[in-house]
RNA sequence: GGGGCGAUGGCGGAAUGGUAGACGCAGGAGACUUAAAAUCUCCCGGCUGAAAGGCUGUGAGGGUUCGACUCCCUCUCGCCCCA
């Protein structure tokens, strides 16, 4: 028996805090008979607070960790922080505080948080990204990329956030052109920058083969921003002050070269200046500096009237031999294909609304085979189908696929162009003008140019106190005993590259430190990888579906090839939780109003009730809103399992059974099963919900005397052990007042026999025409013969059939009985 | 403009093509209490009916089917991605 006593969560989780913590019970042994499972969430940004997203985010990703381990699986379940980035140094600027400082102390405090989640995490793989430890291997591993070819510096047009000072990868500019981060509009400007060549591994990230479980969403998405387009780069021929010149554009229509009318090149294009003859060159240079003003964007919209200018140059179509005006036109993007094309306005819309404005011819190229010949000028709009070849001279009657093939065999032939594969996906520019990341591992040297930094004077130190001023430029950059340093090559004067790595580059590769996180020779040993790696399973936000997730990917792939890992992808199974919201269904925030911090409930309810409430709000992949009131229903379940167990464990159960005995074991598999289906499908709404049916069921017969059997004290057990994922500290409490040694969480998972999750008798539902007329309860084992002559002597269906024709009987079995009549 | 996801009581949500609304919140009635809170019992989509029951009902409109929240088509609204 249990001394009766009232629940209190701060008497109870704080207690099996410390004791999970001094019995190591969650830290994942690198040497378990058990098969290992890598069970990871998107680690946090040490804000300094814990908020609802993250409650809602870890609690369900927790109790599937749980799961596991009751399963039997030697879970390992670390957690760290990704602790580079802004916030820290514009803390620093703003509050004259170290950045370092600031982080460190806003980590001390998420990690009580953390701790008071109870969540199972092994705090000895702790990774923090900002510590001398972990960047050391940032920087290695920036070296090895660049050993490979794969990280080069070039001065270019970058994206340029002004309020964040600092330049910006292409993922980190949002479709309206402004900065994921800060929202402020996002300018070009002309930079020396790092990049990794991500675009080299655009064919390998495209390739999902060896992905168990990802959503197909973040799969469409990744490939969308990868952008892949077949067709060809085609080289039409200028003659630029008596030289013959070759200027290529990429197509992906190559048969219908014959209709290019007009050539247009991008306003930032290098032949602009050539190629302008001197009465246009005043319009041309106005126009190109309009077009600078405006974001890529504005210049894309289709909604967006087309502009351009005429250059006054001509350039030769290599396969028609025709002279074809050069115009600049912003809809063209130098960062797209070669940045020039061919106008082909009567197969495409955009050459078409700009050939439609600026009266140039449109010749049709193309037409289906039951299309009347027309004249295109009366046409209004593009006509981008595929058909057959008409006005191109020998391919006249070729269809359109098979011509795409051809005139690229032709030009190839010719040597004027090459079939070519084109991306959307642009290099990942790593610099960042800022303090706060890792130094990139770089010295330039007036004799030796650029060289890397030698692995075994790794880390290059981020120094503290440095000064901050706003010019653009790095902080470091005006440190002289950071910048000002000797060429590991000829030991004389040399400096620093002052930027620093993009965070992404960080959380590129944490999941692989976890593994082996003390490591000081190699940022993991080959064993460690082995064992742990790829992760099983991954949890996190859709928001880095083009981020965070196409990085990592890009990483391993480039590791892998480089001889580091033998695995290709980094996440198995991939899943997404949904948002958290406000009470009024929009998203938290500041200006809404609208934001609730966790801790003020888990105060008042406790860390259970408020893990549960999290799952219980909905599906998981949904997100919802946190309606405080709603957090009652839990806290009263979690009261009735206390008092339930309280009032009814007893010791030593009788060995006599009653009628109700065989009721709750079926019961009990029925429960076992749901919820383990449940739990892993990561359907934990409706796995509690099952709990609490299971529990009300169990207080329904607490005062009869099936009470005292040992069904229904096994029962009490299998339901304190389903709800420990979701409810750790409770159930542990509960579990070891009922005399069981070892803790809930050590326990093995129930198991539930399928004959066993039957029931003996259903209640078979009687329609009429798909009506429901009749419920009886039936046998399980009834045969169709007898459901049709209970049913049809059913006195209520026969008053109801009357005197109308029976057409037919179906019977789905377990389940229900239609009798189809058609009135007399 | 293209593609994807979604819309179910007052609210959050549940339903392999087979009893719509499980589970919970809020609300109502009652029990206990000097009283309140807590707890317990019952009710709770709409219309109708004394009740049994009947009719109706899953954003709107069509379709397939013995049977549609579920599948198909069209539309409206909301969110996301690509333009």
């Amino acid at each position: 028996m249990i001394t009766r006593t009232k629940y209190d969560p701060k008497e109870v989780e704080p207690k099996w805090q410390s004791q999970w913590d001094a019995d190591q019970i969650y830290h994942a042994s690198d040497n378990s008979s058990k098969p290992n499972f890598y069970n990871l969430v998107m680690f946090p940004y040490p804000s300094g607070d814990l908020h609802m997203g993250h409650w809602y985010n870890y609690s369900p990703f927790d109790a599937y960790g749980r799961f596991k381990r009751m399963q039997g699986y030697n879970v390992m379940q670390p957690i760290g922080f990704d602790a580079f980035g802004l916030p820290a140094e514009n803390a620093a600027i703003k509050r004259g505080i170290q950045a370092r400082t600031w982080t460190l102390s806003n980590i001390d405090n998420m990690r009580k948080q953390l701790r008071a989640m109870g969540a199972q995490w092994d705090w000895q793989r702790e990774v923090v990204t900002c510590q001398p430890e972990y960047y050391k291997w940032t920087q290695w591993l920036f070296l090895q990329f660049y050993k490979q070819g794969l990280a080069y510096r070039t001065k270019a047009p970058a994206n340029w956030c002004s309020s964040c000072n600092t330049t910006l990868a292409n993922e980190q500019v949002l479709a309206d052109n402004t900065c994921e981060r800060c929202g402020s509009v996002v300018i070009r400007k002309e930079i020396d920058q790092w990049l990794l060549k991500i675009s080299s591994y655009a064919e390998r990230l495209l390739d999902f083969a060896e992905v168990e479980d990802w959503p197909e969403k973040t799969i469409t998405m990744q490939r969308n921003w990868i952008g892949r387009s077949e067709g060809a780069e085609i080289r039409f021929k200028a003659e630029i002050a008596g030289q013959q010149e070759e200027i290529p554009v990429f197509t992906t229509r190559p048969d219908t070269i014959y209709g290019a009318t007009f050539f247009v090149l991008a306003p930032e294009h290098p032949w602009v200046e050539k190629i302008t003859t001197p009465e246009q060159q005043a319009e041309v240079e106005a126009y190109v500096g309009q077009a600078r003003r405006m974001t890529e964007i504005e210049r894309m919209s289709s909604e967006k009237e087309k502009s351009g200018v005429f250059t006054g140059g001509y350039v030769t179509n290599p396969v028609s031999g025709e002279k074809t005006p050069v115009w600049i036109a912003d809809y063209v993007l130098m960062s797209y294909g070669a940045g020039a094309i061919m106008g082909v306005p009567a197969h495409d819309q955009r050459d078409f609304e700009f050939a439609r404005k600026f009266s140039i011819t449109i010749r049709e190229v193309i037409r289906a085979s039951d299309e009347e010949p027309s004249d295109p000028t009366t046409w209004t709009e593009a006509r981008e189908a595929l058909g057959e070849l008409v006005n191109s001279g020998p391919f006249n009657g070729t269809p359109a696929a098979e011509a795409k093939a051809r005139v690229i065999d032709y030009i190839e032939e010719k040597g004027i162009g090459t079939r070519k594969i084109n991306y959307r996906l642009r290099d990942w520019l790593i610099s960042r003008q800022r303090y706060w990341g890792a130094p990139i591992p770089i010295v330039y040297c007036p004799e030796h140019g650029t060289v890397p930094v030698p692995e075994d004077q790794l880390p290059v130190w981020l120094p503290e106190n440095v000064q901050f001023k706003a010019t653009g430029e790095s902080p470091l950059r005006y440190e002289p005993d950071f910048v000002n340093t000797t060429c590991p090559v000829c030991g004389g004067p040399a400096t620093r590259e002052a930027d620093t790595m993009d965070t992404f580059i960080d959380s590129s590769w944490y999941y692989l430190r976890y593994a082996d996180p003390h490591n000081s020779e190699v940022p993991w040993s080959p064993e460690k990888m082995q064992q742990w790696l790829p992760v099983n399973q991954y949890v996190g936000g859709i928001e880095h579906a083009i981020l965070h997730l196409l990085y990592a990917r890009f990483f391993i792939k480039a590791l892998h090839d480089m001889g580091h890992i033998t695995f290709d992808e980094p996440f198995k199974r991939l899943f997404h939780q949904g948002m958290v919201l406000g009470a009024d269904g929009q998203k938290m925030s500041k200006s809404r109003g609208n934001v609730e911090a966790p801790d003020k409930y888990v105060e008042k309810y406790g860390t259970d009730t408020v893990r549960c409430y999290m799952m219980f709000i909905g599906p998981f992949d949904a997100g919802g809103s946190f309606r405080a009131e709603n957090l009652e229903g839990i806290w009263r379940f979690l009261n009735r399992v206390w008092s339930l167990i309280g009032e009814s464990w007893i010791d030593h159960p009788n060995t006599v059974e009653t009628k109700d005995s065989q009721a709750i074991e079926r019961l009990r598999h029925k429960t076992i099963k749901r919820v383990t289906e449940d739990l892993k499908h990561f359907h934990f709404n409706t796995a509690l919900a099952g709990l609490m049916e299971f529990n009300n069921a169990l207080i329904k017969q607490q005062h009869n005397p099936v009470a005292q059997s040992a069904t229904y004290q096994k029962a009490l057990q299998t339901l304190l052990q389903l709800l420990a994922p979701f409810a750790p500290h409770i159930t542990e409490e509960l579990w070891q007042q009922s005399n069981h040694k070892n803790s809930i969480h050590t326990s093995e998972w129930p198991v539930y026999e399928e004959e066993l999750t039957k029931d003996e008798a259903f209640t078979l539902v009687i329609q009429l025409n798909g009506k429901v007329r009749e419920r009886i309860e039936v046998a399980a084992d009834i045969s169709e013969e007898e459901v049709r002559t209970l049913a049809l002597n059913n006195p209520r269906v026969q008053s109801f059939i009357g005197t109308a024709k029976i057409l037919k009987v179906i019977y789905v079995p377990g389940k229900l009985v239609n009798i189809v009549v058609r009135p007399a």
